[in-house]
DNA sequence: TCATGTTTTATGTATATACATAATAGCATG
DNA sequence: CATGCTATTATGTATATACATAAAACATGA
């Protein structure tokens, strides 16, 4: 057989990566143990561990003690997608960056905003609305709920000129978050900001961060009509 | 200091996570390199090695060769969707799974699909959609067109009892693709199909695979209105 | 001053070895 | 026959050691 190969961990990642696409090994099949692809390698079984481990990050295979290793079915794509500061997101595409605050106020929230903060709904939080620009045209709105009893400082920003998705970020600590991406047609409101046709469909992304045991921020960014996320699998 | 804590590379790296978050390490700060951190932790430096190494890949940890590591600036959410089948994914959800074959053709595919392709315009392809259902009700509407020259074994399947989504990843391999999340209004036959109002705002995904250097399918999948896909940071 | 070559340094990787752990398979016992 | 114990096995991890490599820092010479 093709003995030999690359006695790197990148080398033996490689190989298998091939055989999985060439159907040696097909989804759900058991493949060979580290030990024994270690001999046929020709390398430390540490270095075999090291790229079948990160395959299996990757999700592309599935390991478990004593049972083996196997390759995934059915064979799952992980699209990573970058949630970065909105600022750098325009300026990496080249555009230049702009931001107008639309409204700032201290109130209580919707319920379903405090139910997800895990406040009382009586609870008075900050409430940001700020525009995103790209070369002065809209890119997206952002409609923020901060809970000012885990994060007081933000009552002490007045987000005009630094938006509070970065001024947060640089800022406040987070533990974990959750993500949902839907799409929405814009309301009214949303369509006087994007300066767009009102139900127009809008990609909309909702966060929600908690540090530890306490929720920091609830937010939707809804980016104008046409907006992409794109990644690579 | 608090020396000692653990010897495992789990522990390395909740310790680490600790003062990151405790902001003792403030983004773009740099951090002690391996060597010390070994020294304090009583551990080997493989060990801190691999806590790093995994901080690094979930993006909270820049680190370069002789410059050292440091805390990422912003802090960068890597959100990972899992793109599954989507028979498992609504099953997944306890739902019952069905699904209707609208329509199989083969013939020459506008423009931007034989361009995002890499095959001629003349060139006549397998055009499939589908509608995907949960309880009965439309989930998902599929709109694929597959590069036939790669798989021509896609015009022997009727596609009538599986998907093509499912047939596809269960027998032709790929080994990169391109995925963009977008919201588009429902033309009037996508609201035909998802029995939704004309112009109603979807989560749109497209998927653009490739095998080596051959494309193998070009797919557009739009949810029902009010589909969210979630994740967690 | 600038370009170029050299040294230094922090991370990256490979290896042998040893032991830990989860999970299966087989065995024994009631 | 069910049930629980035990041995086996494949992956998971820790360690010392050694060397590779990228990149910054420094030195050198035109």
């Amino acid at each position: 057989m093709n003995v030999q190969a690359a006695q790197t961990w990148q080398g033996v990642q490689e190989e298998v990566l091939r055989r999985i696409h060439a159907r040696e090994w097909k989804p759900g099949d058991l493949i060979p143990n580290e030990a024994d692809l270690a001999k046929e390698f020709g390398c430390a079984r540490t270095t075999v561990n090291r790229a079948l481990r990160s395959l299996a990050d990757g999700g592309l295979l599935e390991r478990r003690r004593k049972a083996g290793t196997r390759v995934a079915a059915p064979p799952v794509a992980k699209a990573t997608l970058n949630i970065a500061v909105i600022r750098h997101e325009v300026e990496d595409r080249g555009a230049r960056y702009g931001y107008q605050l639309a409204l700032r106020e201290v109130r209580a929230a919707p319920t379903h905003i405090s139910a997800a903060l895990g406040v009382g709904v009586q609870e008075r939080l900050l409430h940001v609305m700020a525009l995103h620009l790209s070369n002065d045209a809209p890119y997206a709105l952002e409609d923020r709920w901060i809970n000012t009893l885990h994060v007081p400082g933000a009552l002490g920003q007045d987000f005009r000129s630094v938006s509070a998705n970065e001024w947060l970020l640089q800022n406040v600590p987070y533990t974990r978050g959750e993500i949902a991406f839907a799409a929405k047609p814009a309301t009214a409101e949303n369509a006087k900001h994007l300066n767009c046709p009102e139900n127009s469909a809008l990609l909309a992304v909702n966060r929600l961060t908690w540090d530890h045991d306490q929720s920091v921020t609830a937010v939707q960014v809804l980016f104008a009509p046409g907006h992409q996320m794109r990644t690579r699998i």
